[in-house]
DNA sequence: TTATAAACGAGAATAATTCTTATTGACAAA
DNA sequence: TTTGTCAATAAGAATTATTCTCGTTTATAA
């Protein structure tokens, strides 16, 4: 058996390239990014394991743009800035997070929060 | 002419059918409720409608839940919260809405901000 | 090794949404 | 009233993103 440089789980290829980018790919930019190190990749295979891994909460799904769902394996809450213009999805760690609902929120269970800004960016101000 | 009691336009039913509910319903659901005033709606028009209306600034699609894109017709900033139970979409206008990024946050021009809330509604705490 | 289960690829299937095309309806000009 | 024009519509085909199925490969454990 080989020692695991090239030849590692394509399940993990995914996670790891996932938590090695901040451009909150989708499903197929994943696709695409593998495509070098493991030519033979299905898309099947990046779907599933994208859904096991966020069913597994180590990642999650930012926000759908465009009607495409865009991923983050960064776990910390953190706030993201959408590009109207080039569909980017850019975090924004300046700011803070709320993580409750107030005290008259009716009995509500929060599990997570999104903050979402959306606009354009500088590139994008032609 | 008769007045238009019944037969105002379609189009017009759908913005009318958005802005008298809070439910934050889907096109399909949309399409659903107004099966008793207009039978024949076809969801194309209710489709191309919500798109339209989007477009213009009369609507807001506010989150996509199960893969499926949820309107609001009431456009000012407010929080939503999002049942993974039911699906329901939730408005929780005791909480502030943020409107601007920080200093900080070079160069982007913020057009608007979704603050949402995900967990379980006090129903489907079992 | 052999057995067993997990992971995978390929492509079919599904679901949500958009597009196309022919038709209808509203309103203005003749 | 007719006709022309253009927007609105229905129906269903087409597209896109995602999930499922199933036969095969790979890893792991006995």
């Amino acid at each position: 058996m080989e020692p695991n440089t090239k030849h590692f789980r394509k399940r993990d290829a995914i996670l790891t390239c996932l938590m090695n980018t901040d451009t909150h790919p989708s499903a197929e930019m994943v696709h695409q990014m593998l495509q070098q190190s493991h030519p033979d990749i299905s898309q099947a295979t990046v779907y599933r394991n994208l859904a096991l891994f966020k069913k597994q909460g180590r990642i999650t799904s930012v926000a759908t743009v465009n009607g495409t769902e865009r991923f983050d394996a960064n776990m910390e809450p953190h706030v993201h800035f959408i590009c109207s213009g080039c569909d980017a999805v850019m975090d924004m760690h300046q700011i803070p997070v709320p993580t409750q609902l107030g005290e008259g929120c009716t009995g509500c269970r929060v599990e997570s929060c999104q903050l979402t800004f959306t606009g354009l960016c500088s590139n994008c101000q032609t």
